[in-house]
DNA sequence: ATGGCTGTTCGCACCTCTCAAACGCTTGAG
DNA sequence: CTCAAGCGTTTGAGAGGTGCGAACAGCCAT
């Protein structure tokens, strides 16, 4: 265990982070309603809330609280300071295009991969992500190319903390075959997802490094009926590291 | 009683906030820099550094810390649930398409103008606003639109909290002279900015309202050597009050 | 009018947050 | 190679804040 959880937190600071968490779900909620939720007194959340609207953190409007639109402003920010940001969507525009898909880059963070930008082609899937969506990095062929690129006592710490949870019967639960197959993702240099978070959903993905360092990856999503064959084993993963060849050489000049 | 700023509030939270808002304005920071500039000990600092890491909403690397990519969920959650954003985007698109200048939405909170959207026309001026920034009413178009709209009981409670603050010497500084000036846009049906905030940058805005009641106001921006004249004076109040209508239109079917 | 539901305020007891100091560690200078 | 200075981290102990619960005020439907 790395990660240091034993480091005393503030418990009033987790009362309220547990607020915006709740708010996040939500979609506004009154004080009763947050305070028998978080099983926390009225008056204790009544202050939470006070100091959170002072900050225009939380926005009141009659009797319900609501996220404020300062969340705008800092997630612009964060997005603004991701250098590659523009190189990649970009490339990835030029990606789904030319095939079709759907096409997304994510980071990690936290040991879990996070979805920073995606973009359709014109038979494009839908999918649920979205900027900012956190998810297991075991299961995604992005989370595995990440993975792979990363020294194995950190991949370690990352099982230990968030397990190996099963999706499908595709799905890899064991340690020892995940880490089978980073190797093999390291050899090949890019990784697929067979259906092993959603049934039907297949999916190759490259890492994108600089300076050795990993950064992200991009992928290309798909349905099992299109995806397979010379285009999934074949085409897919040579567009796909094409591009995020082409990444990694044009985020040198920027 | 509206909100009185007396309720109590929690001291740890608002060391906490003022966290978010260092790192918000810096790109990463240590412990030591953070409590200095906080007049708070390392030991405190640490301690809601450690609650905000455990919670994902920040990220340490090495002994700097930086906002999470969490703010990306936050930002997009947020503004996911503002139901006129796909009506707004597409309708300010064309706006900016057919008179080549500057378009912008921006709704109100805690009394100051909130910027959510922008679209650039062919010869549009660079501004400096992006989504969530935050700005005084009395000194914007957009601001003024939406002024003029409010109760004037509450008009008063913002220029108690905000003031007057003046930019040029065309800012209206005097609460007398703010009130006749909502009062000719309300009948006008769209506000001017006569270089009321920057010298050389003039808009024209155009409040947006479903059931009488505002939810935000869009503008048209440029210098003031192509604003004037009927232009300035007649063709764009004419565009704006339209589109503002389109949305306003539209809106209802959303 | 009445009860039930909000959000709000307040006093009090207890716990938690804050501070300061000391620790281990890395870095750079001598 | 040594040492000092800087960093983050941990800990004890104390003061002060924080949370609770009860009581209050307002709203709405019955």
């Amino acid at each position: 265990m790395a990660t240091h959880d034993g480091s005393r937190t503030v418990e009033a600071v987790q009362t309220t982070l547990d607020i915006i968490e709740l708010l996040l779900e939500r979609d506004g909620a009154g004080i009763t309603e947050i305070a028998s939720e978080l099983d926390r007194s009225k008056g204790t959340i009544h202050g939470h809330m006070a100091t959170l609207s002072q900050n225009e953190f939380v926005v009141k409007e009659g009797d319900t609280y609501r996220l404020s639109l300062r969340y705008l402003e800092l997630g612009e920010k964060v997005r603004d300071r991701l250098q590659i940001y523009d190189v990649v969507t970009e490339e990835l525009d030029d990606l789904s295009a030319s095939c079709g898909e759907l096409a997304q880059f994510a980071m990690t963070e936290h040991g879990r991969a996070v979805y920073i930008y995606k973009s359709a082609g014109e038979n494009a899937i839908q999918s649920a992500s979205s900027p900012g969506k956190r998810e297991y990095m075991h299961c995604l062929s992005l989370g595995k190319a990440m993975l792979a690129h990363m020294p194995r006592e950190r991949v370690e710490e990352i099982i230990d903390r968030h397990g190996l949870v099963g999706y499908t019967e595709n799905t890899i639960t064991d340690p020892e075959t995940l880490f089978e197959e980073l190797e093999a993702i390291r050899e090949r240099g890019y990784a697929f997802d067979r259906e092993e978070k959603i049934e039907g959903l297949r999916c190759v993905a490259a890492p994108v490094t600089t300076k050795d360092e990993i950064v992200g990856a991009i992928s290309i999503s798909g349905p099992a009926s299109r995806f397979e064959g010379d285009f999934y084993e074949e085409e897919l993963p040579s567009m796909i590291t094409r591009s995020a060849n082409v990444i990694e050489i044009n985020s040198q000049f920027s």
